[in-house]
DNA sequence: TACAATGCTGACCAAATTAGTCGGGAATAG
DNA sequence: CTATTCCCGACTAATTTGGTCAGCATTGTA
């Protein structure tokens, strides 16, 4: 399991964020209620995202974030990336392995390398308005009848 | 990072295995030393691949371990699922997961269940065998000069 | 200026997982 | 009977995950 609850939760986050897009800040109380998040770790994520340019902070009462970015700008490989360290399936597997300087053991390192392109090249094609999109197609079949 | 060394050593080991396929029984310390594997760890990954069905193993002087198919019919990943569990890039997908019960949250299922299904796709279609050829090639490549 | 709202940061912590080690038992060839 | 080999369960150390918490920094408003 190569995504843990921090992606996972960032990208719950940054899909918020987006859905309130142009609207000014949103607190983290919010989101994290929201979307069902510990606000006090929902705090190191939106402190990460904000490191990696995802968003923009501001405090002070009437504080918040925002995303720094139009949703279809943030791919979901970036924003893995920034929570999770590397997405690699292996640990002798990096982004940056232009070296193939791997000994005699690892023989395999192809397949893995493979897979890790693969699965970096489908989440690279994936925006956060993607998702959003997503999510109010499923929100409009789930709940079609607003007269009861 | 999704593949631990359990995969990886269990991956090795069965290419140890494959490449002396027909020689009768190969012994726990031979793939251990061979491949750098400790070699009472390697005992549990042998265990569990023996209850897969992807070895045979017998007792006493001259025992060791054998494969129970042939290379080719052993793919990587009911291999790595043998050893590692679930592949699942996060927690809330499973293989058998036909139920659509998820709630409201993780309206990402569907990226996720993507990538994880073309994932198994691809383990899938390697076999063994396939990993024993690369290793062959390799090494003639790395070492073609059998004269001084 | 004070103060309340909000974000920011680092220290700390518990549970789970990983990556093993170790010791002893069971089967079997000779 | 004995040496060799696999078999199995208990134990352990290090790392990662998934947080909590206290306290500081910034800022809008009265």
């Amino acid at each position: 399991m190569m995504i843990s609850t921090k992606g996972d939760y960032g990208v719950r986050a940054l899909i918020d964020l987006a859905l309130h897009d142009g609207e000014g800040p949103v607190q983290r109380a919010e989101i994290a209620e929201r979307r069902q998040i510990p606000e006090s770790y929902l705090d190191h994520l939106l402190a990460q995202l904000r490191r990696d340019g995802f968003i923009r902070s501001t405090r002070g009462p009437g504080g918040g974030h925002q995303l720094a970015k139009t949703p279809t700008e943030i791919c979901l490989l970036h924003v893995l990336e920034s929570l999770e360290g590397s997405l690699s399936p292996i640990g002798c597997v990096h982004k940056d392995a232009a070296d193939d300087s791997h000994d005699t053991l690892c023989g395999q390192q192809w397949v893995w390398r493979d897979l890790y392109d693969e699965m970096r090249e489908k989440l690279a094609a994936i925006s956060i308005a993607d998702l959003v999109k997503h999510e109010q197609e499923r929100v409009q079949t789930a709940a079609p009848s607003y007269s009861i």
